[in-house]
DNA sequence: AGCACGCCGACT
DNA sequence: GTCGGCGTGCTC
């Protein structure tokens, strides 16, 4: 980013204000007595309210200049440097956010507009008092005591064993001075000469290439790659020193906030003192004091969620995204964006070093690294290599199941020994609905999607043949539309209900829980469920999915991929990856854990390159292979994808205003990306709210952006109508 | 986001 | 006649 000087405005010159408010451009406003900043917080007058506001640079001017009004006050707090507002309008740009909500992001700070909160303390003074006492001489020792050091009234008089009222006597004659020194005050030093374990040659060297990239400063982003065990986060912790030596700034994302404890305290071994935490369980005071901190430089290392992404930090000079595959760097909270991707954004502006670790990192990272865009370090176990699952192929060919049946004999009796044992089972099938053919046994028809190629996949709950390509639905016919005989269709193949079904049958003791995404009202609902499974709530675990990842599943010892070769075949196509990525999270248990992890893949192709891939622990081979895949079908990251969500409480005018949009995607067509949907979401109702789908799929290096944003400013939202724009969804069908 | 304005239904 | 429903528009 090129170095520009800040701006002043004088007193009474127009400056552009960028508030919180949704409104659509940045307001003009005239600059307060003693001028401001570019960059600077202020309070604005807004019709008969005041809001926040940051100068975003100078006024229009287009606006009918008696009705300009003049700033407020500027805030109390250290001014947003330019680095910040470019990446607001970056990725308010890349995410289609309106920028208020983008800068609505950056300004969650409680007591933002309030001067900063003072407190008394006290140290020695330099008076005498008039009479000493016992009491007094106590005081006046835990004072000396503390040097130069301020104490509160509690933490003083509580020193000397005495009661306030002595404190505030020795105050009157001067012995004692009370001071007002502001609430929020820096974090203890890090020092990174502190702890640090002895690292193997593997960990060093690591470390050591992450140290040079960190002294030459500048953007760069590494893709650290180790799995559990292989000192992954001594060797980052190593970067985070290098950038302390540096002066600089240090920002650790975790996914969850479970993980941040165990990580604090590694922090505090290995540099001396906590770091500051931020998250939605931090208290609004410490929350406060973080985000100023950060921001007069009191602050070097933050631990924590996405959100800490937006703080304002006056130096930053290293991104650490660990356990960056995990898909909850990607959801909603007010605004969708991908931290992962939003981190290597921020970096890229300022000019500075990121870092993502994983186990099993995302394709999307994979890719990257193989094109050369990012460096790749791999660390190996320092258990020697790396603890493989007991991962086996179950030839289908071979198992000679009857028709209608999909859980093998050997799956079956591999339950029902977990089963005995008091463990879960995962039986993991990626499709939705009851079945994904319905054949006519007279004609052989298949009944496929009136309006694309897609096979109809019956939904026994609904009632209904669906379309998941397209969401077109109908009831489930009686007569075959193509032959017109009666009570020849059939279900064929398996879909997650017909499954729960037949385990039902098998293994009837067991509690079964079916997690399928189509199946939950909210995402918050899916979470919970989530969590209760893990402690035990179920002994079978039917999923297509499995969407709450981060979870830690203890009883989960035997995974049966139903359906190996569904992955292959492109109905989701990061179906591979994540079966990949659990079949390692249970394999991860194996080599730790009394209780040894196993997994069967259901395959009539054991030949095929993914499968062996798997089967051998061959990452570099998934990977390459799941790669190639993508590759021929366009799909990310090879081709972008923005999904549409519209949603209302009136589910056919959702689908109307989606029609509409699918039928007028002029402005899509002209950079070459298509549109398919409408179709349910995969959340299809929250909170009464009907939700539909569009995807939009473009080749990559097209100006997707900017296309989307002209096509759906085709319709104007009434009522309760939303639409929102998902760019790179995690999930597809 | 708020808040006002304004245009149609059922009430003291 | 008016109270109040929320659709539409404005805020520098």
């Amino acid at each position: 980013m090129p170095i520009t000087t800040p701006e002043f405005f004088d007193a009474g010159t127009l400056v552009g204000v960028l508030t919180t408010q949704p409104l659509d451009r940045v307001l003009d406003y005239r600059a307060p007595e003693g001028g401001c900043w570019r960059g600077a917080f202020v309070e604005v007058p807004l019709g008969p309210r005041k809001v926040l506001g940051v100068v975003w640079g100078p006024g229009r001017g287009d606006f009918d200049a008696s009705k300009i009004r003049a700033v407020n006050r500027v805030l109390d707090v250290a001014p947003m440097r330019d680095e910040l507002r470019a990446f607001i309008e970056k990725a308010a740009g890349y995410t289609l956010t309106p920028l208020p909500a983008m800068l609505r992001l950056a300004t969650r700070a409680p007591g933002l507009g309030d001067p900063p909160s003072m407190r008394k303390v006290y140290r020695l003074g330099e008076g005498e008092p008039s009479r000493m006492t016992e009491a007094r001489t106590r005081v006046i020792d835990a004072a000396r005591e503390m040097g130069g050091l301020s104490l509160t009234l509690k933490e003083l008089s509580e020193a000397a064993g005495v009661t306030s009222s002595v404190v505030k006597g020795l105050v009157k004659s001067g012995a004692i001075r009370e001071e007002d020194t502001p609430r929020d005050t820096a974090f203890p030093r890090l020092d990174p000469g502190y702890g640090g374990k002895d690292l193997t040659e593997d960990q060093a060297a690591a470390a050591e290439m992450l140290r040079e990239g960190q002294r030459a400063g500048g953007y760069e982003t590494v893709l650290l790659k180790g799995v559990t065990g292989s000192g992954k986060t001594e060797v980052y912790l190593e970067a985070v020193a290098e950038a302390l030596r540096a002066g600089r700034q240090a920002l650790v994302l975790l996914p969850e906030i479970a993980l941040s404890a165990e990580f604090l305290t590694r922090v505090k071994a290995r540099f001396g003192a906590r770091p500051a935490e931020w998250h939605s369980g931090v208290t609004m005071t410490e929350r406060r004091r973080v985000w100023r901190m950060v921001g007069e430089g009191g602050c070097q290392v933050v631990v924590g969620a996405r959100s800490a992404l937006f703080l304002p930090f006056q130096n930053l000079g290293l991104i650490v995204v660990d356990e960056e595959h995990d898909t909850s760097y990607k959801q909603e909270d007010g605004v969708l964006y991908n931290a992962r991707d939003m981190a290597v954004l921020r970096a890229s502006i300022l000019g500075c070093q990121v870092v993502l670790a994983s186990a099993t990192p995302s394709l999307e990272s994979w890719a990257n690294a193989d094109a050369g865009k990012y460096k790749r370090l791999v660390l190996t176990s320092r258990f020697g290599p790396a603890v493989l699952p007991e991962m086996r192929a179950l030839d289908m060919r071979a198992e000679k199941l009857p028709a209608g049946r999909w859980i093998s004999g050997t799956l079956q009796r591999s339950v029902n020994m977990r089963l005995e044992k008091g463990e879960q089972a995962l039986l993991f099938i990626n499709r939705r609905g009851y079945a994904p053919v319905t054949l006519c046994r007279a004609c052989g028809e298949q009944i496929g999607c009136p309006h694309c190629d897609a096979r109809m996949v019956e939904h026994r709950f609904l009632k209904r043949l669906v379309c998941h390509q397209c969401g077109e639905s109908m009831p489930i016919p009686e007569v075959c539309p193509s032959c017109e005989v009666e009570g020849k269709l059939a279900a064929v193949g398996p879909g997650v209900e017909r499954l729960a079904e037949e385990a039902a049958v098998l293994f009837p003791e067991a509690r079964i829980a079916v997690l399928s995404s189509d199946l939950f009202g909210t995402a918050r609902e899916l979470k919970d469920q989530v969590a209760a499974i893990a402690q035990g709530g179920a002994d079978i675990i039917i999923g297509t999915q499995l969407v709450a990842k981060g979870h830690n599943f203890p009883l989960l010892t035997l995974v049966g991929v139903i359906d190996a070769d569904l992955g292959l075949q492109g109905s989701d196509l990061r179906a591979a990856e994540r079966t990949f990525q659990l079949m390692r999270q249970v394999a991860g248990r194996a080599g730790r854990a009394e209780k040894p992890g196993v997994a069967l893949l259901q395959t009539y192709q054991p030949e095929h390159p993914v499968i062996r891939a798997i089967l051998a622990g061959d990452e570099e081979a998934f990977w390459s292979a799941e790669a190639d895949e993508r590759r021929l079908a366009g799909m990310p990251p090879f081709g972008r994808l923005a999904g549409i969500i519209l949603s209302g409480g009136d589910m056919a005018k959702v689908f109307d205003l989606g029609n509409f949009l699918a039928r007028n995607d002029r402005a899509l067509r002209q950079v070459g990306a298509e549109v398919w949907g409408p179709a349910p979401a995969p959340i299809a109702r929250v909170k009464g709210r009907h939700r539909v789908r569009l995807l939009v799929k473009a080749s990559k290096g097209v100006a997707l952006q900017g296309a989307l944003a002209d096509w759906v400013a085709q319709v104007r939202l009434t009522g309760d109508m939303r639409l929102a724009i998902d760019i790179d969804p995690q999930s597809f069908f």
